[in-house]
RNA sequence: GGCGACGUAGCCAAGUGGCAAGGCAGGGGUCUGCAAAACCCCCAUCCGGCGGUUCGAAUCCGCCCGUCGCCUCCA
C-alpha cells in the first residue's frame, strides 16, 4: 500500500506518486518579511516539515524550496514608517525567521529565493503573456486576463460568474474583467522599483511564487503547499500565471493545504492583519517546540485547530511522557540491571515496537494521519515503559537488552520522523543558578560532599566557572543528597531536592540511585 | 448572497457501514521514608438535533440548529 495524499484540486485523497521516480519536487509559500511569525504561520511549517520528514523516512530525495516575500505594500509601509529600507526590514525578519524555524526544529529548505532576486524571472514570464494575449498592459501596470484562461477558478471551485457576484471591492476600472489580477505595478514616486519594458515598476502579489518555483523546481511541481487561506486568489492566480506561461499543465500535480490556527480568545483565525496573534518567540518562550508540536500534530492537518493555554499544557505533557519513556529505557540500559538481561525471552516488546512502526506507516501513509501516527508513538511508549520496568520490578518478564535497546531507537526513530527532539537541555540561566546552588551546599554543609572530590574546592573558592557542565554540577549536587538519605536524614534530602525543583530539575528516587530529568 | 469545511467523553482529538484510537485531566491500586515517574484498573450503550437508506451508521442521504474558512492582504 502507497501513499496518499489529499489534493485540493480534485478534492479527493489520490495515489502520490513524484514526476520522477524517487524524488520530489516541493514548494511551500513562505512569510511575507514585514513583521514577527506568529504560531499559526508555525502550524503551517511544521506540517509541511513532517511532510517533509515523513517522504524522506519513505525514501524519496526531497527538494524542498520555500519564497522569502521581500517586496509588498507592507514592507514598503513598514519599512517607511521605522525609516529604514525594504532590505534591512526583511533582512531582519529573515534572520529572526530562520533562527526561529531551528528552534523549532524545522527542517531547512534546500533554497530560500527571494522575490527581489527573482525579478529577471518576473519580467520574461510576463513578457510571454504579454506576447501570448494573456496579459495586458495599462498605464505602466500590466494585468493577467482571467478570461484567457478557461481554467481560471478550478482550484479553489468557483466560476468567473459566481465571483463577479461575490466582489466586494472596486474595481478598477482599467481592468478588462474584475477578477483580472495585477502582474506588475507601475511605480509611484519614493517607492523601490525596477526597470522594465512597461516603465519602472514592482511585481505583482503572486507573480514571485511562478516565477521562484518554476526557476528552481521546473514546470511541474509534486507538491505546492500552504494554509488554505491562499487557495483563493493566490494559488488559484499562480495556476493561471504559471500555466500560461509554460503552456505545460499541471503547474502542480498536489496542492497540499494546511488548516488554519485560531485563539481561544475570539473564533476567528489567527492572523496579524487583525492582530489577535501569539508570535513564534511568545510560543517559545512558554512551550518546549515539542510541546508545540505535539499540540499541532494532535489534529489532522486539514483540520481547523485552536491555540490555547490548556491544550499546550496538555501537549507539553504529553511530549514529556514521550521523551521520559525514552530516556528511561536509557537510564535502565545504561545500569547494571540491564546486563542481566541478554539471555532472558522476548518480553513483547519487540512485537510492539513492530506494531507500532505499522501503524505509524499505516496512519501517515493516509494523508499524514499524523494524529493517528502519534498514537502508535504513545503505544509504543506505553510499552518501553514496561519493558524498562520490567527489568528492575519483575525480572522473569524482562526484555533482554538488544530488545530493549531496539525499542527505544524505535521510539526515537519514530517521534523523529514527526520532528520531534525528545531531548531537553539545561539552558545558560539554569546552569548557572545550578552552579550558585553548588557553592552553597558546599559551603552550608560541607558534610555533605566527599572531600576528596574535585569539583569540591573549586566550589568553595567559587571558581568553577562554566568549566563545569550541568550534568556534573546535578550528579555532584544528587550524589550529597544520597549521602543525606543514606543516613535516614530525609529533611536535608527533601530540602535538596526542593532546590534543584525550584531550577526545573527534577530529582526522582529509584530502587537503585536516582534519576532526573529537566521540567 | 455564493462556494466549502466542521460539530465525537470534563478538555484536545482519531475514526476508511460491522461491537468508539491516542493525549491531558480525574478516581482506585502497585511501587516508595516522602515525592516524582512508571505500570495495572476505571472513566462515551454513545458520536449537535430530527427523519430516512441498510441485516447493521459516528461513518451514506435529507432537513434543521450551531461554529468556522474563502469570496479582500493573509500560513
Amino acid at each position: 500500500m502507497g501513499l496518499r495524499v489529499y489534493n485540493t484540486l480534485t478534492r479527493r485523497v489520490e495515489e502520490f506518486a513524484p514526476l520522477e521516480a524517487g524524488h520530489v519536487r516541493m514548494y511551500v509559500c513562505g512569510p511575507n518579511l514585514y513583521g514577527p511569525s506568529h504560531v499559526g504561520h508555525a502550524l503551517s511549517y511544521l506540517v509541511f516539515d513532517v511532510i517533509r520528514r515523513y517522504l524522506e523516512y519513505r525514501g524519496y530525495r526531497v527538494t524542498h524550496i520555500q519564497n522569502f516575500t521581500d517586496i509588498e505594500d507592507r514592507i514598503i509601509e513598514t519599512a517607511r514608517a521605522q525609516g529604514t529600507t525594504i532590505e534591512a526590514l526583511a533582512g531582519r525578519y529573515a534572520d529572526r525567521f530562520l533562527r526561529e524555524m531551528n528552534a523549532l526544529n524545522i527542517r531547512r529548505a534546500d533554497h530560500y529565493p527571494r522575490a527581489t532576486e527573482a525579478i529577471p524571472q518576473m519580467l520574461d514570464i510576463i513578457r510571454a503573456l504579454l506576447a501570448r494575449g494573456f496579459a495586458y498592459a495599462v498605464d505602466g501596470d500590466v494585468f493577467f486576463r482571467v478570461t484567457a484562461f478557461p481554467a481560471y477558478g478550478r482550484l479553489s471551485g468557483r466560476s468567473l460568474d459566481e465571483m463577479q457576484a461575490g466582489s466586494r471591492v472596486e474595481v478598477d476600472p482599467r481592468k478588462e474583467h474584475p477578477m483580472d489580477f495585477v502582474l506588475w505595478k507601475a511605480a509611484k514616486p519614493g517607492e523601490p522599483s525596477w526597470d522594465s519594458p512597461w516603465g519602472r515598476g514592482r511585481p505583482g502579489w503572486h507573480i514571485e511564487c511562478s516565477a521562484m518555483s518554476l526557476a528552481h523546481l521546473g514546470n511541474h511541481l509534486d507538491i505546492h503547499g500552504g494554509g488554505q487561506d491562499v487557495v483563493f486568489p493566490h494559488h488559484e492566480n499562480e495556476i493561471a500565471q504559471s500555466e500560461a506561461y509554460t503552456g505545460a499543465p499541471p503547474f502542480v500535480r498536489f496542492w497540499v493545504h494546511n488548516g488554519l490556527l485560531r485563539l481561544t480568545e475570539g473564533p476567528e483565525k489567527m492572523t496579524r492583519h487583525l492582530g489577535n496573534i501569539v508570535t513564534i518567540e511568545e510560543a517559545l518562550g512558554r512551550y518546549h517546540p515539542d510541546a508545540i508540536r505535539v499540540f499541532v500534530l494532535s489534529s489532522h492537518y486539514r483540520s481547523p485547530a485552536t491555540w490555547s493555554d490548556a491544550s499546550l499544557e496538555a501537549a507539553t505533557r504529553g511530549a514529556e511522557r514521550l521523551r521520559i519513556a525514552a530516556e528511561h529505557a536509557e537510564a535502565v540500559l545504561r545500569s547494571a540491571a540491564a546486563g542481566k538481561g541478554e539471555t532472558r525471552r522476548a518480553s513483547g516488546l519487540a512485537p510492539a515496537a513492530d506494531a507500532a512502526r505499522a501503524a505509524f506507516e499505516g496512519a501517515m501513509d493516509e494523508d499524514f494521519n499524523a494524529p493517528r501516527a502519534l498514537a502508535a508513538v504513545f503505544d509504543l511508549a506505553t510499552a518501553l515503559n514496561k519493558a524498562a520496568d520490567s527489568v528492575t520490578q519483575s525480572p522473569e518478564t524482562a526484555p533482554a537488552t538488544a530488545e530493549l535497546e531496539a525499542g527505544s531507537r524505535m521510539l526515537r526513530g519514530l517521534a523523529g520522523v514527526l520532528g520531534l527532539t525528545l531531548t531537553a537541555s539545561m539552558s545558560p540561566a539554569q546552569q548557572a543558578a545550578l552552579r550558585r546552588l553548588a557553592e552553597d551546599l558546599v559551603r552550608e554543609q560541607p558534610g555533605l560532599f566527599d572531600p576528596a572530590h574535585p569539583l569540591v574546592d573549586r566550589l568553595r573558592a567559587g571558581g568553577a566557572g562554566n568549566a563545569v557542565s550541568g550534568e556534573e554540577l546535578v550528579a555532584f549536587i544528587a550524589d550529597g543528597r544520597m549521602r543525606a538519605r543514606q543516613r535516614k536524614d530525609w529533611a536535608t534530602g527533601d530540602a535538596i531536592r526542593s532546590r534543584l525543583d525550584s531550577l526545573g530539575i527534577l530529582l526522582e528516587d529509584t530502587p537503585t540511585g536516582f534519576t532526573w530529568r529537566l521540567r
